[in-house]
DNA sequence: GCCAACGTTGGC
DNA sequence: GCCAACGTTGGC
């Protein structure tokens, strides 16, 4: 089981966005950067975690938990030309882009924002300080720890 | 709204 | 394969 973090701006997809969702469930999909599509495609499996993250806010933060309910999988958001995520590069056979889809899991009863986490010297490798703008974050198991008790999770 | 960081594109 | 131009992200 691995962690991640995924970023998402709550004006577009928020974290009560997800909650409402039919069975909680979404596609995470229209990533469009290699990296990021590298982990949906390669590494994210059913079962994994992920912190769901608050962009482009006045105070962002991580605001909760969700859970990997499907693996990677052809995104075809980027095969529709009406859509916003369209790309004429990707096919069936050659989708290029891929999604997982997640279910909201639990809220952290204390969101932890970005400036905690600057602040903590255990945290100071996460992309999140580093490489801000890569937009799904592998999160390891001792950052996950830390970030949950932030949050008010005592252990899990 | 600004701007730094950085990923992507395309000419050569 | 280099690199300049350009576009996007995201913190502030």
């Amino acid at each position: 089981m691995n962690c991640w973090l995924f970023k998402t701006e709550p004006g577009c997809f928020s974290f009560d966005d997800l909650k409402n969702r039919p069975d909680m469930t979404e596609h995470w999909d229209g990533v469009r950067n290699f990296q990021a599509r590298n982990f949906l495609r390669d590494t994210i499996r059913s079962g994994d975690r992920v912190l769901f993250y608050h962009s482009s806010i006045p105070e962002p933060a991580v605001v909760g938990i969700a859970e990997v309910v499907r693996g990677g999988y052809p995104d075809f958001t980027a095969l529709d030309p009406d859509g916003e995520h369209f790309d004429p590069r990707a096919s069936v056979s050659e989708p290029i882009w891929y999604m997982v889809d997640v279910r909201y899991a639990e809220p952290l009863p204390r969101q932890v924002t970005l400036e905690q986490i600057k602040n903590n010297p255990l945290l100071a490798d996460m992309p999140l300080v580093k490489r801000s703008r890569l937009s799904i974050q592998p999160v390891t198991p001792e950052e996950w720890q830390i970030i949950l008790a932030l949050g008010g999770i005592e252990s899990r």
